[in-house]
DNA sequence: CTCCCGACGA
DNA sequence: TCGTCCGGAG
């Protein structure tokens, strides 16, 4: 790394470092308020999800079950109906696992290094580099989408593409990363934070930018501005994953034994005699969606990921 | 419609 | 490396 180089990199960390300070938004899991582990599920519960949405369920989340040990005890069916709407609940499943290895082979201590975190379920190569950084202060290379972002175009004056961080990405944040651990950490949240509010995908608040007079994206012209980095997402309208979700809602709205003890007399659904976990019988799984093929394929699906489970006489339930 | 602090299996 | 998995806001 040339002199020249080096300073521009040290200009830019101050700014952002400066940014950072009267900038971050005020999550509750930040600023040393949570445990490793209350940093770990906020992890899990933004793959994917906006902040914004994230932090109601994770208050009531760490209220719930503070630890690792806590949430191992948890019913599966408490776990699903406690991650409501976040999205793509397989993750509270896997974040249920993750908590019962983390209480069975790690004495309920989270570890700490890449390899035994990106062996948990549910914790990739990002999870386990934020986990590092933010909760326990370890300098490594954080890469996210926002994180690719904004590298790409202060250090490189393009827009990422799309598919797996290239080798070359990871050696540019590495590369910029600075050496001092502290400063390796706020780094990290704020070049991701930066991605997040202000140098966003379509359309960037250059005006609002701490590093504009920095940035080679901008200096360039922003070239290609927008273009699409990340592969097609999906559409979602008929989808099974709208299927599995109207699914899953159901049962999440059937009353249990405590809404008819402590509140008014609900009606207390069928529900079976053994574990009495509230059923979803057969007619009201039919009438959820018109076609039954699709339903039912998703029906399956969603008994094989361990979210719900199948009665002979096909009506549905959450796993205890 | 696209985007949002990805992980996982085929 | 690609397809799948949710849902809400802009």
């Amino acid at each position: 790394m040339s002199v020249s180089e080096t300073e521009r990199n040290e200009r830019i960390r101050l700014k952002l470092a400066a940014w950072w300070e009267t900038n971050a938004r005020d999550l509750p899991w930040r600023f040393g308020r949570a445990t490793p582990w209350g940093v770990l599920v906020s992890e899990v519960m933004s793959q994917q999800t906006q902040m914004s949405r994230v932090v109601p369920y994770w208050e009531t989340w760490m209220r719930a079950w503070p630890d690792a040990a806590a949430l191992a005890d948890a019913t599966t069916a408490e776990v699903i109906t406690a991650w409501g709407r976040l999205g793509y609940p397989r993750r509270a499943l896997r974040l249920q696992e993750c908590a019962r290895v983390v209480r069975d082979r790690y004495a309920d201590e989270l570890p700490r290094t890449y390899e035994e975190l990106t062996g948990l379920p549910g914790i990739g190569d990002y999870t386990a580099s934020a986990v590092l950084s933010f909760a326990f202060g370890e300098r490594i290379a954080v890469i996210d989408t926002n994180i690719r972002r904004v590298l790409a175009r202060v250090f490189r004056g393009v827009e990422s593409l799309g598919g797996a961080a290239a080798p070359a990405e990871r050696e540019l944040a590495n590369r910029v990363l600075p050496e001092d651990t502290a400063r390796s950490v706020t780094w990290n949240q704020s070049v991701m934070e930066l991605g997040a509010t202000v140098c966003t995908a379509k359309s960037p608040l250059c005006d609002d930018c701490p590093v504009r007079e920095d940035c080679a994206f901008l200096a360039a012209g922003r070239p290609g501005l927008g273009e699409r980095r990340t592969r097609p997402r999906q559409r979602f309208a008929g989808t099974d994953r709208q299927v599995r979700g109207l699914v899953l809602n159901a049962l999440r709205g059937l009353p249990t034994d405590k809404d008819a003890s402590a509140g008014p007399a609900g009606p207390a659904g069928p529900a079976d005699a053994v574990t009495g976990t509230p059923v979803l019988p057969r007619a009201d799984v039919e009438a959820l969606w018109t076609d039954h093929i699709q339903l039912d394929r998703c029906i399956a699906s969603l008994d094989e990921d361990g979210l719900i489970e199948i009665l002979p006489d096909g009506g549905v339930r959450l796993p205890r």
